[in-house]
DNA sequence: TATTGGCACTCGAAAGAGTCGAGTGCTAAA
DNA sequence: TTTAGCACTCGACTCTTTCGAGTGCCAATA
């Protein structure tokens, strides 16, 4: 049986209208429409067909037809036709993205946070750290008498800080001890190599002063920790509420996303592009009756993160992933002015 | 009508019952109650009166009694027996806090998140700093050659930073140069002095090299206002799906306490203990369905802040006033300790 | 040969009827 | 003042009926 052209614009017309209405779709529906034009019952011939290869189910005999996951994907591989972003949707997701001097962090979040609101969404961000990042700095800045506060510079230009409070007063001579000592032991070193161990190995090189350092060397660890496993942001999970197929699944869903041991393996890793796992595709089998969109952003050259939609199988994806690609290249492109600045003035 | 010792017992039956099953209570199953043993139709004349006094609700006539939002109050300000904690969950909460060096942020962030899986409800917790808080000290520290890390450390204790990346290379010089022009100009002013207008101002006796500056001179306008905005971390915002009462609104309300103008000005502003505020008794008309519990918590003497819970109005109040009200001391107790060490290290 | 009109059939959704039972209010007796 | 007795109410549940959108198949048609 030939997957001919006919065949082609009533799959198409199937997936679009099932995912604006809801409704399976039925075959005087699909003869009314103009790239369609015959009569029902050649449609509904032609849906046995396109049942028969795999494309459509029936929800129940006397029911019209909707799209199998096949179907959807035959629509998002070769049928579906893109509606790229007006100017006036451009121009919003820019504005959205003109901060002069944004926090990396809070950019994440709120892009997260903003891409919800934008697609009707849940969303993910996520930004993994290269294993062959380095510490590149360390500085202590006394704060007040017994507070100070722990910098952790990374090759990679991330700047985490941490304040420590301490037992002791912090003159600047012991400032200036412990950074020249922070900085000759983890300067160098990459982040994965920052373990437990590393570090308890380093604060036996104190000597006696190790455990009145301790705090500031388990501040080190943590802040290289945290630069390390990069961040991990939900935004407009509640989103899933307005959909009905969320009805009560809803909250288990939203916990699974919650737990980035869960959603990050499946989203981290994969090419660049917007890439689509429609329901049962996922290897969460909770997601069976959700799409994930994800998309991947990078810094100047080097790839750093992913950002994600999670939604209903029948969601819009003719807008969608138009949408997405240019929200995480508009990312990709505020975070490299962010970060790459320092790089690139040096031929000034 | 005497609200007699019997109809206090009766009410009390009621509620804890309702509470409990979310099913209207009937006289027949009081009547089984050994604190009662009276019969049926006793209870019923009972039930009728505390109808008639405002206590009771009917949700249809052949149906069983429901607490009105009086009844509650009644319950709560007077018949109510608080359940203790147990050791048991004395010493669950306590290890919840058992932690050497906590960042306040992500602790207040973790302390609303843990006090909703502890009580099954919505949380919000949200700081708020005094007036008369100033800026103690501002540093800048480079970070590479034209990245700067910038510290705003404020008399309360509280110190925020902030990676500011410039378009000049940064050396020693420059950063000696602002440290001194920003303290002379900020510190000893409050933080809510430090607006738009007087940044400005600040920034003109930079004179021609205001706009080098100026990302800096914003940057330390944000972290003022950062610091005088006090934080707002809300959690387990899904828990409200576990609960019926919530099947069609759950959306809404999860909407209407993400957003700190609505929900800020209600928990802000109460005395200190925990405060209950039953169904309608909320202000927002949105919470009508719901009850509002709040406790203040504090650092030292200085009131601070305020975490709450957000649930049915079928929620366990002899469990979760007095779980809230432990919670919200070993906050205080533990934001103590981390700022006050600072001044108690004086006499040492 | 592909398309179409006709027709009997299917099956879920919605509406209506009937039953059940928990719970009530009232009255009269204890 | 308390209680047993009794008729009554009304939501929850079940069962049945009706309705209609949609189907599959077949014979007629272009």
């Amino acid at each position: 049986m030939r997957f001919d052209d006919r065949k082609k614009r009533i799959l198409s017309a199937i997936v679009e209208t099932y995912i604006r209405t809801g409704e399976p779709v039925g075959s005087k529906t699909l003869s009314e429409f103009p790239e369609i034009s015959v009569s029902p019952a050649t449609v509904r011939n032609e849906m046995a067909a396109l049942f028969e290869m795999g494309f459509l189910e029936q929800p129940h005999t006397s029911a019209g037809r909707v799209p199998s996951h096949l179907g959807y994907r035959a629509y998002i591989d070769g049928l579906m036709r893109a509606k790229p972003l007006t100017d006036d949707e451009k121009d919003g997701i820019d504005a959205l993205f003109n901060i002069s001097d944004p926090d990396p962090d809070k950019l994440l979040a709120d892009s997260a946070e903003t891409l919800a609101e934008y697609t009707g969404c849940a969303t993910v961000a996520m930004t993994t750290t290269p294993s062959y990042v380095t510490v590149e700095h360390i500085d202590i800045v006394p704060a007040d008498e017994t507070t100070v506060v722990l910098l952790v510079i990374a090759s990679n230009g991330v700047v985490k800080s941490k304040v420590c409070r301490l037992f002791f007063r912090v003159n600047t001579g012991i400032a200036d001890f412990f950074r020249k000592f922070a900085n000759d032991r983890f300067c160098g070193h990459t982040l994965k190599e920052i373990s437990a161990e590393f570090v308890s190995a380093v604060s036996i090189q104190l000597g006696e002063y190790s455990n009145v350092f301790n705090p500031l060397i388990v501040g080190i660890y943590e802040l290289c920790k945290e630069v390390y496993d990069g961040q991990y942001y939900l935004g407009g999970r509640e989103k899933l509420l307005t959909y009905n197929e969320y009805s009560d699944r809803a909250l288990e869903i939203m916990k699974l996303i919650s737990k980035r041991d869960k959603l990050g393996p499946v989203i981290g890793n994969n090419p660049s592009g917007v890439t689509v796992f429609i329901g049962k595709e996922n290897s969460l089998s909770q997601l069976s009756g959700s799409s994930l969109l994800v998309a991947r952003f990078s810094i100047g050259e080097n790839d750093c993160g992913t950002i994600g939609l999670i939604g209903p199988v029948r969601m819009d994806y003719s807008r969608l992933i138009p949408h997405l690609e240019y929200f995480a290249e508009k990312l990709g492109t505020l975070l490299s002015i962010t970060y790459q600045r320092k790089t690139g003035d040096d031929n000034g």
